[in-house]
DNA sequence: GGCGTAAATTTTGTATACATAATACAAATA
DNA sequence: TATTTGTATTATGTATACAAAATTTACGCC
């Protein structure tokens, strides 16, 4: 039983992360807004001045960043915001298409009818967005709907795996969608996935998921 | 072309690793290899003391670990060995199982005959230890024949996520296998996979490369 | 003797200082 | 003028020192 006094997660709970964590947390928003340029050199001794801390926490947060494959680090040259390469993209986006059209399987067999009707509201929402064109909010609840769909497959290391490589892809699939053609056709295909799901036909929500990852390609290809 | 005197990548190019790597490579081994028992409490100054390193290389290497999922820091309640809980195992098999069958027909499409040529060797070598059921020299086989396979996809995200979940299932998968009928049905597994290989059937080799993997479940699943 | 509190100890987090390697620049040589 | 070599500057890697938190121990109290 829970007798704290506050709820917890509530603004109220003193969320004691360390440094090198917000640390952490910071610079992958800068890199993943696109504030650092892939590519670019990490001036440690700006951001230390920029940040408010020392280098012993700016230094392992590059570490962490380092292992999650946004930054490369080449002893005694410095830290780089990780370039990718076209190989680099393509290998992410048809690796994502497999594990999202593998999650989209196990959510048809797992899920409680709560969870789809809490999906089908998160689709809704981003229909709202689209019937207006507002583009930013409709990518967030994009986003957040392939999260949702792979969290509810209650497999840890999908989930975890899927987080990151949705992280690392995050700047260049939103510089991608802006060609009004392939957005309807984007859209086109989560409302097949919504079909699907709400039949919770597996192979074929599978099959759409992959078609529509894949496509996610040619919707960033031309862009770098 | 390449005016240099020194072949790039021979032994003479001097490999520099900073600490922290080294470190990271020392403790990770440790985990692997069962010297850190899971849930262990990793005693910072006892380590550093061994390793004879001081505490900043040595805790940038922990962040690293804890990136890769092999270890857990609490804030200031320092690092221990992570623990998987059943899930957690059953999770990772249960991805890995699908990565390698997507790698197992991406190899089928890419690979060159040399390529299949080489795997098969492997297979032979394998087997040839089976024979005379000589385990470690099996094992490390096995692990390099699934390591290969993946390499070949071409794929480096796959190739990423697939060597980390080996990695942090290498311990327990090595429990297993103790079975002598087990240890039958994996070797005919291994059978069928280079059967399908041979004729590139990329469907089979799929089916029976996550089928291989589920089954490894069976494998460990009473060994905690 | 058990329990709660407070001091002491240990451990962890962060900052700083020092050492070493890389880069940029300038002078010297061909 | 181009190239090389030595030197200064800067940046990176590692060690140590200090601060803050958690854990353990000791003590008093019921």
């Amino acid at each position: 039983m829970n007798d704290s006094v506050i709820a917890p997660g509530s603004t109220f709970t003193i969320r004691k992360e360390t440094l090198h964590d917000q640390v952490a947390d910071r610079i992958r928003d800068l890199i993943i807004e696109g504030h650092l340029e892939p590519g670019t050199r990490i001036d440690e001794a700006r951001l230390v001045e920029q940040l408010g801390v020392s280098r012993t926490p700016f230094r392992e947060a590059l570490r962490t960043l380092a292992a999650e494959g946004l930054v490369v680090i080449r002893p005694s040259r410095g830290a780089h915001v990780r370039k990718l390469s076209r190989e680099d993209i393509f290998s992410m986006l048809e690796l994502l298409a497999r594990l999202e059209s593998f999650a989209a399987e196990l959510v048809c067999k797992r899920a409680t009818d709560a969870d789809l009707a809490g999906l089908s509201d998160l689709h809704d929402r981003m229909m709202g967005f689209y019937a207006i064109r507002d583009r930013m909010p409709y990518y967030k609840l994009n986003q957040e709907f392939h999260t949702q769909l792979t969290a509810l497959t209650g497999n840890s290391a999908l989930i975890e795996t899927q987080g990151n490589l949705q992280a690392r892809l995050k700047r260049i699939r939103f510089m991608g969608n802006r060609n009004p053609d392939l957005w309807a056709a984007s859209v086109g295909e989560h409302e097949e996935m919504m079909a699907a799901l709400m039949q919770r036909d597996g192979n074929a929500l599978g099959a759409v998921m992959e078609r529509h990852l894949l496509n996610a390609w040619d919707r960033v290809a031309d862009t770098f």
